[in-house]
DNA sequence: AAGGCGGGGCA
DNA sequence: TGCCCAGCCTT
């Protein structure tokens, strides 16, 4: 193996050379240092960018988050997508606040006890707020590595292996710039689809390069084909009011708002949906309006949806089915709620 | 150890 | 239009 100092120092050059100009490397405050890598988890900085400047404009530090309600931070999260992100943000806020003075934990191992922080994030705090040696290891660290080091086990199986091998790569005098460099070189360089490896830096040192292999690393078990699923939405309205709902836990977008909703195991005609709607609104409803079929793809589910415009009889019961709707007094109103980007491409296609 | 959880960008 | 990205929590 090539001495590991020689590859850090090669990527510690790159990282001067070609780093981008970022909010969040300004800074070695915790608070801003989190807030920018929870955005960024699962996330590209040219989308999470504008998130992190609402973040830090709405709640400028971190007794300000933790003293919102968990509606508002769902509303700047609003679009961002992995919503358990926003509410693990905020619990930990509440936690830091509550329980640590208003003080991030100063080691990588007590930053693994706050919610939403998981290896990845407290190895991120640690090296860059507390110059802490702990690698960080990313999607960006996990390709770079495969590739130079020609690594055929699956990353999804063998995280222990690619955390030693860059944490033998670390510079105990830099930590934190080198985990930010390597993931800048992974980011910019070393791309997931077509890198271009002829000014590489580590071509020379690059085992995956030499065989010419570049485009098979990482290894990467298949994913899973997303579930169908096909959702009737009703829009009750009646003159200006219209009905939302918090979508309950173990399912999707978890406290984000939608519609009452009828899920089935394929799409409904219209008289179905009908009779089913009488039995949950108790009585009949007028069909206004079909909306053509929305298709969302989600990573790991393919939504069809339809939204069915109701109008339903004056004394309207609500079962249990449609349990804490709540009633706005025009669609307006909604621009205020989280809600899931389907609701809102619906909303603004049909009310405004 | 395995499954669930968004949405945007790019070929 | 279909495919790709990937950290944390729960089970």
């Amino acid at each position: 193996m090539v001495e590991p100092s020689e590859i850090s120092a090669g990527i510690l050059q790159w990282y001067e050379k070609f780093k981008r100009d970022l909010p969040w490397r300004k800074t070695t405050d915790p608070y801003k240092i989190w807030l920018s890598e929870i955005i960024l988890q699962q996330t590209r900085v040219n989308q999470g960018l504008p998130y992190y400047h609402k973040f830090t404009e709405l709640f400028p530090d971190i007794y300000a988050l933790s003293a919102a309600s968990e509606k508002e931070v769902l509303k700047a999260w609003e679009g961002l997508g992995y919503y358990s992100r926003a509410r693990n943000l905020h619990q930990c806020a509440k936690i830091i606040c509550e329980k640590h003075g208003g003080f991030f934990p100063n080691s990588y191992q007590k930053l693994l006890d706050l919610p939403g922080i998981g290896p990845y994030t407290a190895a991120a705090i640690a090296s860059f707020c507390y110059n802490e040696p702990v690698a960080v290891v990313d999607g960006n660290v996990f390709r770079v590595l495969a590739r130079l080091y020609a690594i055929d086990a699956d990353i999804r199986v063998s995280q222990k292996l690619f955390r030693e091998i860059a944490q033998q790569l670390i510079p105990h005098d830099t930590p934190g710039t080198f985990n930010q460099a390597i993931m800048e070189f992974g980011a910019l360089q070393c791309t997931p689809q077509s890198p271009d490896c002829g000014s590489c830096p580590l071509q020379v040192h690059c085992l995956a390069r030499k065989a010419g292999k570049q485009d098979r690393y990482p290894v990467k078990s298949p994913a899973k084909k997303a579930r169908k699923r096909y959702f009737h939405y009703l829009v009750l309205t009646q003159d200006e009011n219209i009905y939302m709902r918090p979508r309950p836990s173990g399912d999707i977008w978890q406290g984000l708002y939608d519609f009452p909703l009828i899920e089935k195991e394929e799409f409904m005609k219209d008289d179905d949906l009908l009779h089913a709607a009488e039995q949950l609104l108790s009585g009949p409803s007028i069909l206004q309006d079909v909306s053509a079929v929305y298709e969302h793809q989600l990573s790991h589910q393919k939504l069809h949806v339809r939204f069915y415009r109701l109008k339903p009889h004056k004394n309207m019961k609500l079962s249990d089915l449609m349990d804490n709707l709540i009633c706005l007094d025009n669609p307006e109103q909604a621009g205020s709620l989280p809600k899931p980007v389907l609701i809102t491409r619906y909303l603004n296609e049909h009310f405004f």
